[in-house]
DNA sequence: CGTTAGCACTCGGTATCCTCGATTGCCAAG
DNA sequence: CTTGGCAATCGAGGATACCGAGTGCTAACG
């Protein structure tokens, strides 16, 4: 649909415009790109561009621009297939040597090193609790009337609930109950659970219940982390656009969406207003599924200004990801 | 030091500044303030304030406005007894009253509800794990040669650390490492344990040692939560102010000495550069231990301009942290 | 002697105007 | 179809002038 030449004209463009954040001009792209060609013609076929909706002049008598359409153009047909910079590779291999312990913190560090990486805000939607093989299970007495219920699953995760319990429930009841807990949970996975045995004692099946309703809830509220926020208040000059991505970015709920969406859509890049959060239609979002044995367990990805580095954006997010995915696959 | 009528001045002028961000002039403050005098007077009186270093001009024929000392002196001598209005009041009550479940989650609340109340960034620094009454401990195995520690506070808080084992280590050896472990620190807590007595197999000793070791590491790197960074986007104009102090805030470790720093000198706010943290000195903090019994078990604090609200920070952080502090101590 | 009115002065902010340069669109020639 | 040439456009940046808020000083006042 856009001959060679267009595209390496948009392509030009875009790569200067991403280096430089400063509209292109056709002399520019004459003399500086490998098209051989005079200015005159490539400001024709930017013309042209431009009516196709891939350039726009933000005033007359200045360069262009790309749109959001140039952009996704560029994605789609022109970003060279991801090559990380070797620096990133032994940085991201470096870190995922040495990751190790609660996978919440692990998750946490790996958003700081995306924005490292990419010096954009990071994402992480860490795995739910569901699918993790549970190791152990039992519940504790915090006071009269509560208790814990703690899990430890097999990915080093560990996730806790407190739960209401009467005041007259001996402990040994409690006991009872957690033994049962631990029989009936380890070795299976919360996803997989239909519904509890009893063991006939009435109160003891009440607390099983109660505790696995309880770490229902809390397997699917997502374990998010978003690092690097302050990234954003160097990308954009406006404060007030850093004001509203930055108050965006702080709404936990939105992100979750923003970024499962994207990725359920099957997209690896949303553009501007592409993934439909119109406070950030000035940023695009990078994806990249947590894959672990077919199974997708939690998102990372990067979030950024729409003239942002795509191609490296887009290889470190697989790159992360995949390492994330392998190492979570490892336990 | 300073007269009945210099008091009210610059009273009137912090008032002024605090609400509108506006140089203030004496024509302003004679019109307005309750100095019955007319602005001629306001003038000389304010030039002596000047001098003594609680005004500055912005530049010459600008209104003026205070410094950290005149700030400093406003909050010491002249910020009426801190009082927070009816719908704080309640807000905070009926947090404090729905407040239920994990530990983390109600300090992330926490510090979501300051920003709310104040309209600056917050900080809640959780309670170490030290001094926690332990109710459970246990080792969970993981994989051959990874296990977890996982100890369940009274406070209904639970921490847990990976533990590299070996691969030959039978599970019958963690096991018995578990019951150790649970019979020797259940009851105690984390800082009071000297050391762990010895079973007399070596291997076993050699996996509580470890485990010990671990949770206490953990538990010394503190919970701490940063909330409602995005309002630093609205209280500075200036972009580049917004950039630092928004970096700033993302660094963990900066934050918690900073607040620790205040609250071990003994202050409940710091105006600017008394902090000594560079980048924040168009910041001010305000803190309020967290205090359980007469221990200080952490802080909580707001953060923003020096031209912040001090009358309500200061009650509020005080309402909140008294609230948390007894909320800790019931369990 | 402290207070006040009056006044000259200062200086930042805003508006206006102009110039400069980058860039475009178009046209006519190659 | 490409290209060189050229007039036209328009924002950025700089200079200028003006306005107004506010000051400091001085002289008068009670």
């Amino acid at each position: 649909m856009l001959d060679e030449r267009k595209t390496a004209i948009l392509s030009a463009v875009v790569h200067e415009y991403i280096a430089t954040a400063l509209p292109v001009g056709s002399s520019h792209i004459a003399r500086a790109s490998g098209v051989g060609v005079s200015s005159a013609t490539v400001r024709n076929e930017m013309a042209v561009l431009e009516q196709e909706g891939y350039l726009v002049q933000p005033h007359t008598s200045a360069g262009r621009i790309p749109t959001d359409k140039g952009y996704r153009f560029f994605v789609d047909h022109l970003a060279a297939p991801g090559r990380v910079d070797e620096a990133t590779t032994r940085q991201v291999g470096a870190f995922f040597e040495a990751a190790h312990g609660r996978l919440e913190e692990m998750l946490h560090q790996t958003s700081d090193l995306l924005t490292k990486l990419t010096h954009n805000a990071a994402v992480v939607l860490g795995p739910k609790a569901d699918a993790a093989t549970i190791r152990s299970a039992q519940i504790v007495r915090l006071s009269p009337n509560a208790a814990t219920v703690v899990l430890v699953f097999g990915n080093g995760n560990v996730e806790n609930e407190v739960i209401a319990v009467d005041e007259t429930t001996p402990d040994t009841v409690l006991a009872a109950a957690s033994v049962h807990l631990a029989r009936t949970l380890t070795g299976g996975t919360l996803g997989a659970l239909d519904l509890v045995s009893s063991v006939g004692d009435e109160a003891v099946d009440a607390i099983c219940t109660s505790a696995v309703e309880a770490m229902r809830v809390v397997s699917n509220d997502a374990h998010v982390y978003v690092g690097g926020a302050s990234t954003v208040a160097d990308s954009f000059d406006a404060v007030d656009v850093v004001r509203q991505v930055l108050h965006t970015l702080e709404q936990q709920f939105v992100v979750v969406s923003l970024v499962r969406d994207i990725v359920d859509r099957g997209m690896s890049v949303a553009i501007g207003v592409e993934h439909g959060v119109e406070p950030l239609s000035a940023c695009s979002v990078v994806v990249a599924p947590i894959v672990v044995d077919g199974e997708h367990l939690g998102s990372v990805g990067v979030l950024g200004p729409t003239r942002m580095n795509y191609p490296q954006a887009l290889a470190t997010v697989d790159m992360v990801s995949n390492r994330l995915g392998r190492r979570l696959g490892e336990s």
